[in-house]
DNA sequence: AGGAAGACTCTTCCTAGCGAGATAATGGCG
DNA sequence: CGCCATTATCTCGCTAGGAAGAGTCTTCCT
């Protein structure tokens, strides 16, 4: 059936390689999607709003500005500002301009966003100690930061 | 500042738990998405249509019906159609239907579909192991194979 | 000063994918 | 034999987010 294969059954070495990989996406998606929809129904909250909560509830004052906060959360400009609009539009944030550089804004957590914020982080972390850092022990959770640090190291590329 | 705190600084554990996910979040995406930019860019793929190609190929006789395919993909039914949509314009699928049950339709790979398919799935795995596998080693390679599969099964749910 | 170049945000258009409902075919049961 | 619940697929409308470019403001260079 298969006519040339230079040496050997490489074909299954590399079906091998890419559902072990598939593994990695799958276990990854499954337990982040599952938290997310959780938050996303506890606290009405889309995984890039909970995001940049998370940023700016950690930020002194609780405020970054928008091209920072974009940046973190790996957004692009337009989407950003629809992240923007909307956690304003839901009272989570306000816009505030900055006053010695009047291109800048500031996206500021007001006071209901940043309760949402703190509740939503709590369940977050609640979620992830139950049903991931419990799951794999200690030793696993610390191999695991590892691995990660190591294939942002290799693939964030030269530039970042 | 803080005012009501039950027992002592848990917003701190809470924020380095969810810093350590985020740590998982970004080495993941880092990866992968480089990786299928380089698929998209070299045999001009989307991720979703990659992946039902490398399920194609692996199936006996190339062929598997919509529902399955859409299943093993995380697809919706809707979002699967316009996927088979895509792959059948550019000609590396086509549809079948099925003798037995009028109702199913098969997606079956085309010659130009299957060698597509080899030759993304050699081009990915190669990337897999210059980038993921090597850098990571052996042992932490089955680390983390281990550890997503206990992430599946914990997160997968009852019903999967 | 003054103008060119760059930085920050927003607007517009485009694509991917979800979800509800429409359509069609199957199979069990009276 | 016909009714109806079930299953497979497709259609349509919606939202999220990316890319490119416009508008505004700042900074640098002369």
């Amino acid at each position: 059936m298969h006519a040339e294969h230079g040496i050997g059954e490489s074909d299954h070495d590399d079906d091998e390689i890419i559902t072990w990989w598939g593994l990695v996406i799958e276990g990854y998606h499954v337990t982040n999607d599952r938290m997310m929809a959780e938050i996303a129904e506890r606290f009405d909250l889309a995984p890039s709003s909970f995001d940049i909560l998370i940023r700016l509830i950690r930020s002194p004052d609780h405020r970054m500005t928008m091209t920072k906060l974009a940046g973190e959360a790996a957004l692009s400009s337009g989407g950003f500002t629809k992240v923007a609009d909307r956690l304003t539009t839901a009272g989570l944030i306000r816009r505030e301009p900055c006053e010695t550089d009047r291109r800048v804004t500031y996206a500021v957590l007001t006071e209901h966003g940043r309760d949402i914020a703190e509740r939503s982080r709590t369940a977050c972390a609640e979620i992830l100690r139950n049903r991931v850092i419990a799951p794999l022990g200690a030793p696993a959770t610390a191999a695991l930061a590892s691995t990660m640090r190591t294939l942002r190291a290799v693939n964030g590329g030269p530039t970042e």
